[in-house]
DNA sequence: GGCGTAGCTGAAGATCGGCTGAAGACCTGA
DNA sequence: TCAGGTCTTCAGCCGATCTTCAGCTACGCC
């Protein structure tokens, strides 16, 4: 569960910081509202938690852009107190939750678990990495902005690697999703096909997506590499 | 399957503890929220059976206080009644189901199995101690936010002894998590994987989370050394 | 302080796992 | 049926990694 806090009030975001790294979240914080809109555009986040007060580009803003942007990452809203942005006006901007403050670090969290769970079962359609993006609906991968062309095994490796980014997957459950194979599968076959997404995705741009992660198997660098 | 009942009508946790019993569960009781959740702080239940009414401290609270120690331990609210204490409020507090009185008592174990299933998947993703974080998701080690490269033992090696931070581990146990080894396998191997794992995540930050417990084996410690 | 045992570590050879080019099978559309 | 593209299998290569060994160090007990 990767989670983004864009907080400005500094205590605040270093106690969040604290608070949810313990209960198991990875999470980075950004402290004004540009800096959050891009790292929440360049990473593979599950869930943004987004003050609503914030320097350059408040978080209503932030939200609208980066549901403008394609992304469907899960959005809980931080509001300063009830009633200044009222619950319809942030769901509107395309927020999934919000919280008012002073809220109980406890219900964030459940709040925050309840949200990953109901946006961890709606397929993304798009994932971004850095300059890396990978379209599962239209079925489609831009590097750069460029549009690599991807032959259809090849693109189902990269999009389930790109599902689970920024961990290790087997090559045998690489083989199970993408193939609908028998336990007689080869592993090499997996690794021929990654050895071609490379070809196409990383070394003519000098990047390193997809790491080898050995005796287990690979993982897409959720920064795109 | 280890379950705590807390529930102060005594008939009702007699039945309870009972008909648990007979279901194949180990059933603790307690009578009274303070004695609940120093039960279940003290003890590794898969399961608390919650009351809300309860004297000396809520179930309410005590859901509230378990979460807030860091407990990840399922929790099942019994309200008394429909909308008292509503759905949206006993999963804020951090507890994982709900079911209102009176409730079928095969409803009841249905819902328990189910949870304990939950809970059994939801597998530690992510170790911190200190400024040391092992990611058994994505196979990574970070020390003072520097990525650690490490080989597949050495990552099992350090990953088992996260597993048990702060307790000591013996060689024997080690040998049996990693390898897949027989009664005639060398500890030494173990000794080897472990001073190699020194030399990356101590050694060249002055160092010393993994100790050595002479006659025993080794011990991460809990705060990253 | 001395001794014995437990643990540490550098080196080296053996092994393993992963990468890749090539060849042939296969599938699809014309 | 044929052509073009794609997929799988195979085999050789290469570097990373593992284990074993042997000598060394450190600890704890007497």
């Amino acid at each position: 569960m990767r989670v983004l806090v864009v907080e400005d009030e500094r205590r605040l975001a270093l106690a969040l910081q604290h608070g949810l790294t313990a209960e198991g979240f990875r999470v980075d914080v950004a402290h004004d509202g540009p800096s959050g809109l891009a790292r929440a555009m360049d990473h593979a986040y599950d869930v943004v938690l987004l003050d609503i007060m914030l320097p350059g580009l408040n978080g209503y803003r932030v939200c609208s852009r980066l549901r403008a942007s394609g992304s469907d990452v899960g959005i809980l809203i931080l509001t300063a107190k009830d009633g200044e942005w009222d619950e319809a006006e942030a769901l509107d901007t395309g927020a999934d939750d919000y919280l008012s403050k002073p809220f109980s670090f406890v219900v964030l969290v459940a709040r925050l678990r309840a949200l990953a769970r109901r946006i961890g079962s709606r397929a993304p359609r798009r994932t971004v990495l850095g300059d890396l993006v990978v379209d599962s609906a239209a079925r489609t991968c831009t590097r750069a902005g460029a549009t690599v062309p991807l032959t259809p095994r090849e693109f189902a490796v990269l999009d389930h690697l790109a599902r689970r980014a920024g961990e290790a997957v087997s090559k045998r459950e690489i083989l199970d999703a993408v193939w609908d194979s028998g336990p007689d599968s080869d592993p090499n076959t997996v690794e021929v096909h990654v050895s071609a997404l490379r070809r196409k995705i990383d070394t003519p741009y000098g990047r390193s997506a997809v790491q080898t992660v050995r005796g287990t198997g690979y993982r897409l660098a959720a920064d795109g590499g």
